[in-house]
DNA sequence: CTTACCCATAACTCTGTGGTTATGAATTAA
DNA sequence: TTAATTCATAACCACAGAGTTATGGGTAAG
């Protein structure tokens, strides 16, 4: 399996980090002094969030002068929406399972 | 907003804790004593995770004598569902803006 | 009644990490 | 060149929480 949701789900669980990640998802390219503003901590740990959010994957940045643009990487929750499925489809198997039993019971 | 995706996350952070839902999603209900087994920790601990587990809705539990059963409850996902297709949402929102800009610019 | 078993809780330890301030590197402005 | 800015890193602190062992309550078995 892929050791990928892992990292998404400790990534996205602090609160901080996944406000940020989906202030970039609303409002799209945001630098770090921009993004620092109403995130309620200090500039130093806003861009550590955004290092933890690049290392998984979910966020880009770009480089312009002495400024950072950070930009939300949507194809990064992919991991997520397949494992979430995936619980989904096994219960679902298990019911039809069940529903089988039942019916072979009922004859 | 619903503040679930928040205890959602924190509680499916854990490895520990989200092995023991996806066991429980794939192989259906199981007592603790079957979930201590190759779990890895001691019966505390899969006591406290399934504890978590529960507070989040993510499972349910049913005594039967001396020993208590829990089983997956698959639609407490929901939220985690919705939230991704929301920041997918928002960033397809914001890829047509700009389609929409990139054609109007082409004219 | 006594023993054995299953689970939950209490009490405690220890690591991980989110927060801070201080500082430096790089770039722009004066 | 000097000063001001933007961001990242370092060093440190404090707390949350995941793990442990010890124990007790409740149920089944002898």
């Amino acid at each position: 399996m892929s050791p990928a949701p892992d990292l998404l789900f400790r990534t996205l669980a602090d609160p901080t980090r996944r406000a940020i990640f989906e202030r970039l998802c609303r409002e799209g390219e945001q630098t770090v002094g921009a993004l620092t503003v109403r995130s309620g901590v200090s500039q130093p740990a806003v861009s550590k969030h955004l290092g933890a959010l690049k290392q998984a994957g979910l966020v880009r940045d770009r480089h312009e002068g002495r400024q950072t643009h950070y930009s939300a990487q949507p194809g990064a929750l992919d991991p997520l929406i397949d494992w979430t499925s995936q619980m989904a489809s096994f219960w679902q198997r298990r019911f039809d399972a069940l529903d089988d039993l039942l019916k072979r019971m009922d004859q």
